[in-house]
DNA sequence: TTAACATATCACGATATCATGATATGACAA
DNA sequence: TTGTCATATCATGATATCGTGATATGTTAA
């Protein structure tokens, strides 16, 4: 059993008990994962695009930059229901503004959102 | 008021009234969006992996095609954990596994996965 | 058979997230 | 300085999701 561990090639490859799980293949993959804060990190930016009312507002943002009231019209959403999620989105760092007197025009702040967004259109359109 | 309706540029640019928010900005880009279901779709897709676990299961399987007991080695997860995630992972088309004896080889199911994981680790790091 | 192992499912309490009503802020016009 | 409009924040109850213990299924070897 002790053996088996220097095994480059292991031969016995359907083998997979509990204290000896294939640990060529573990631990190479494991040194090439990112670290645990990057994981939470990462997983709270693809939690954003999680939720619908925020993706419509990505959706349309992809398209041209908008105020505020123009998005609650395109949507058909009160004012707090996107003022908050609009909130959410520049936390963030997906969505960016600027305020022109009274209007605050919304944009996404890279391409990165964009990409992301799309590809994940066409994988559910397959 | 109602003739502005019919102004292709709208000289007042700055105004965003209630009942008449930039009408031609507005029916433009509300025609260009996908519908409701497929918001509904696309939003439950994204959340999947809006999970550290989930991520850290697609970060393995985006380097290498594994089987169950080692991802929970790799990761340091029970396998209750792990499992009950890559049910998810499974049921939501994002990853797709073989049976090879007792142990279950899983893969993820296209590279739109990988894109999207690789696209957000950019982003995030800068 | 029986045992051991790899994996899957069920049930549950703790926690997070949602949309929204009420309310606040801040800019401009009268 | 008062009113109106565009936007932001706060608080809340309903709902969804998380990890995990207990348990089930299915495969192989003895």
């Amino acid at each position: 059993m002790e053996m088996k561990k220097n095994n480059l090639e292991n031969e016995n490859d359907d083998m997979c008990e509990v204290f000896n799980s294939h640990e060529d293949v573990v631990d190479r993959v494991r040194e090439r994962i990112p670290d645990e804060a990057e994981f939470a990190e990462l997983s709270e930016f693809f939690k954003i695009f999680g939720n619908p009312t925020r993706l419509k507002i990505i959706s349309l943002l992809s398209i041209e930059d908008l105020c505020v009231c123009d998005i609650c019209e395109a949507l058909d959403l009160n004012q707090t229901t996107v003022s908050n999620q609009l909130r959410i989105l520049r936390a963030n760092n997906i969505v960016k503004y600027q305020k022109e007197g009274k209007m605050a025009r919304y944009s996404l702040t890279d391409l990165h959102i964009e990409m992301i967004y799309k590809v994940g259109l066409e994988h559910i359109l397959e």
